[in-house]
DNA sequence: CAAATTACTGTACGGGCGTACAGTATGCGG
DNA sequence: CCGCATACTGTACGCCCGTACAGTAATTTG
């Protein structure tokens, strides 16, 4: 690695045109948003160009900070992860704090937005992001569990599993049927308030009934399992 | 359209392997099985080159045949969809028939996997796949709440998406965080009997409780969806 | 058997894109 | 002012891959 590696970790908006002038940032830390910002609206496979036209520099002056594609990659994942942990746009299970706590949800969606795009092409830093996402819902389901306002489970860490694989997953699925033509937008077009109301609905109240022709269907489905 | 185009629409075995002998099938079709396969395994961006090996012929071959990629990538779309209004590995909601009526699971998963990728590319087919999925899922719920298995739900459409998104949703991040190397591996790698035992009991109980707490909560929730 | 249609292969072209290389401007410490 | 690191650009090379073209064998048709 012999490009540079002058590690300004600024905080600055993920939306390069949302700056209110771009050039009031290191051409670095620009490269740096562009390509985070292009990523997300138009994948990974995204071209050099594309990102160095959206920084506007040239595209030798990316290799030059950066060295790689791969490392400006990484160097993106890594900054995503970290602003997830800051901001909670992942306690999906209290859908009220999502449009709440951020008043703004373009810088939130843009990171959703990244991160689906990680799941969509299996690259490592989603496994590093689904087990960052369980561990966020374990402490959350634990807190409540402790208030009481959450059931029990015979197998809490698959259910947490089977959670997180259906809030992330159903994100996915949104974003392969109706993909936003702006990652800044996703945020509000997925989470609809009927949407919610469904959610709601389905985390509170089951889905099959006790019916006996239930009971025994379920029992033997479990008898099955057991194998 | 210059190309050949003998609609054959012979029933064989996806995986080419799995035919006792490879050349019993006429070229055309041996090509359509192997880009089937292929895609299912790497992915559409698979070079032609690859399926031309995996079919055991030259690459003009399958231009002759199906003109562009695009086109082949079509016909396979086509297939799949055909070959998943037969079998019902769809009913995730009955678990059961889904190691019950396959006596092989590496064709469905072969099918299974060749779906989450159309997601994962969202290409147009993932549309016509995820209605196919609502629809059958309608019809199934239905007859489930027919027999009163089923609980009633405020807007029964909405969550019908709700259903499909966390189903396939959730394959699309199993897909993703635990990449299988074999596609015919993938649907008995992700129905585990702890999987199946926790879905089970995530449909059959709630997973909010009714404490005083959690009432006021989803009270505060569902008015500020009202706007 | 002749002729034409179909089945197939080898080679090569061209576009897209990551990256290496050479070179120029700019700022900074002596 | 000089030397040198740093910030940048233009050009070009090379790889991958889809596809077009020319040509050959096999198979069918009259």
């Amino acid at each position: 690695m012999r490009y540079m590696d002058t590690t300004t970790t600024s905080i600055t908006p993920l939306n390069p045109r949302r700056s209110a002038d771009r050039h009031d940032l290191t051409a670095r830390a620009r490269i740096r948003d562009a390509a985070l910002y292009c990523f997300a609206r138009d994948g990974f496979r995204v071209p050099l160009r594309t990102i160095a036209e959206e920084a506007g520099v040239s595209v030798p002056l990316i290799t030059h900070h950066y060295g790689t594609k791969d490392h400006l990659h990484h160097v993106c994942d890594e900054r995503v992860l970290e602003r997830f942990l800051d901001m909670k746009i992942l306690a999906i299970h209290e859908p009220d704090s999502i449009k709440d706590t951020l008043a703004d949800t373009s810088a939130a969606s843009v990171l959703t937005v990244y991160m689906v795009r990680s799941f969509l092409d299996a690259t490592s830093s989603a496994q590093a992001f689904f087990s960052q996402f369980v561990d966020h819902l374990r402490t959350i389901v634990a807190a409540a569990r402790g208030a009481g306002m959450i059931t029990e489970s015979g197998d809490e860490e698959e259910r947490l599993h089977l959670l997180a694989s259906q809030a992330i997953g159903s994100l996915m699925v949104e974003f392969a049927i109706n993909p936003p033509a702006d990652p800044r937008d996703f945020v509000d077009q997925v989470y609809t308030s009927r949407n919610l109301a469904a959610q709601l609905e389905f985390y509170s109240r089951p889905f099959f009934t006790e019916h006996p022709a239930m009971k025994t269907y379920l029992e033997h489905v479990r008898s099955r399992g057991q194998d």
